[in-house]
RNA sequence: GUGGUCGUAGCUCAAUGGUAGAGCUCCAGAUUGUGAUUCUGGCUGUUGCGGGUUCGAGUCCCGUCGAUCACCCCA
């Protein structure tokens, strides 16, 4: 049997890496006081025709129910969110800081960073127009990166403004919603296209390759939004983290100011993360009757966890969390096979004191027993044998072991010290 | 969705069209109350799947599924 194409098993280890990431994102998402959500996994596909207008519809992950209905894994956070706003938006304190961080599904034929199914971190903060909340944002970005071990060296977000590119494309002629997003479509892919290709592209709005050249070579007097972000940024002492890049859009229609995407320095993987300001659509997807401004971004975990890969600092803090999370604090041996009803009253003891206890469900050889102590990654063993009642309590790192009574165990372990063994 | 490359043991990879192999991992023993190293032994294959060419196919051809890279797209 294989795996649906795009789709992941989860082996232990695996599991510990996701594991890893979300208790992250969780920690920093809630240092800057945002609070978890969740919804549904299927929707209704009409959810997401409504704010994309049936474009994105081809890469759904949908089919029929058994009740008739047209459903869709969720492809993302932001249409569930935006009902959910909607539907009891009067209840909470504006402004509103949601995070949540779940499994989402696309049907698309998956590549490196991109699978059929992906976790992702959303962070919206809705209900604040002012750029503080484009800079709170952008520095959450920044934060939950640098909570991975990851520096200024290894990631930049890369900032722009869509607000500058309309007021461009308003001096150059009249256009409407759609023309604005054609024209910010030519943009994004000017990094990858051939200049010739641009250039004919841009015809269709009357306005010439240099005349963006130039736009993008010199954008200090449009961009005044983004200078007051950056004096936001600077003030915490995130400079260096950031940079202004006029061919930053986003591929997405709804997004209206501030737009962002992080990337790592060596330009090799796919965006880490990208986000943005939506102020409309709260008011799209209400018909008019919630009005709120709106700012957030995504974060996928394929991609970051490429990212901490190729980085040794990053690597070096998951392995350490992980094996510190993952590892027994005591092993119980059982060097004799009589004493088997004494070590398991000892086991279920010291775990209900919140010991990791771990010990031989079958008959072992010590030898054998210790070897598993040391995979079990046990700080120490305990060994019970015909030296009961009294026991002989071993620290594995230094191979030191001293016998002990029975009653003084407990107080020769301390749970709340790595180094818990007092000596 | 389009195109290129690739599918051999659990993993990494060999094998001119001629008997499917090695290293690592894993398991056991050497070592019946102590972890490393070492040594010895052992397990695992419809060569992704299905057709075709051939006396003979892991190898060549076609199809299919999967992986991967680029394009498209990117929530």
């Amino acid at each position: 049997m294989q795996l649906l194409p795009g789709f992941r098993d989860f082996y232990p280890e695996d599991c510990a890496r996701r594991n890893y990431i979300i208790a992250t994102w969780r920690e920093v998402a809630r240092r800057y006081g945002f609070v978890e959500f969740d919804g549904p996994m299927l929707e209704p596909v009409e959810l997401y025709k409504k704010k994309s207008g049936g474009e994105l519809v081809g890469q759904l992950f949908d089919f029929t129910d058994k009740g008739e209905r047209h459903v869709a894994l969720r492809p993302e956070m932001t249409p569930t969110l935006a009902r959910m706003i909607i539907a009891r938006e009067r209840d909470f304190k504006k402004p509103i800081k949601w995070f949540c961080a779940p499994q989402f599904f696309r049907y698309e034929k998956q590549q490196r960073g991109r699978l059929r199914e992906f976790g992702q971190l959303n962070c919206d903060l809705i209900g604040e127009s002012s750029v503080a909340a484009d800079a709170e944002m952008v520095a959450l970005a920044i934060d939950m990166l640098r909570a991975f071990g990851l520096s200024g060296e290894d990631f930049v977000v890369r900032v722009s403004d869509r607000d500058a590119w309309k007021a461009f494309l308003d001096a150059h002629g009249s256009f409407d919603e759609a023309g604005l997003a054609a024209f910010l479509q030519v943009v994004d892919k000017m990094e990858r296209n051939k200049p010739e290709v641009t250039e004919t592209a841009l015809k269709a709005f009357g306005i010439s390759l240099e005349e963006v050249r130039a736009f993008i070579a010199n954008p200090g007097t449009h961009f005044e939004r983004f200078n007051a972000l950056a004096a936001e940024l600077d003030a915490r002492g995130l400079k260096g983290f950031y940079q202004l890049d006029p061919t930053i859009v986003r591929g997405l229609a709804y997004y209206t100011g501030l737009v962002f995407e992080v990337f790592d320095r060596k330009k090799t993987l796919r965006a880490v993360a990208g986000g943005g300001r939506y102020d409309n659509l709260m008011s799209a997807m209400s018909d008019g009757k919630v009005t709120l401004p709106a700012i957030g971004f995504g974060m996928g975990d394929v991609v970051l966890g490429e990212l901490i890969d190729a980085t040794p600092a990053a690597a070096e803090k998951m392995k350490t969390w992980i094996a510190q999370r993952h590892a027994a604090d005591v092993y119980i041996v059982i060097a004799n096979e009589a004493r088997r009803v004494n070590a398991l009253g000892l086991v279920q003891q010291l775990r209900g004191m919140g010991f990791r206890v771990d010990y031989p469900l079958s008959a072992a050889k010590v030898g054998k027993q210790f070897q598993n102590a040391e995979q079990a990654g046990a700080r120490c063993a305990v060994v019970i044998g015909d030296e009961w009642p009294q026991i002989k309590l071993k620290t594995l790192a230094t191979r030191d072991e001293c016998i002990v009574a029975l009653d003084e165990l407990p107080a020769r372990l301390d749970s709340a010290s790595p180094g818990f063994l007092v000596s």
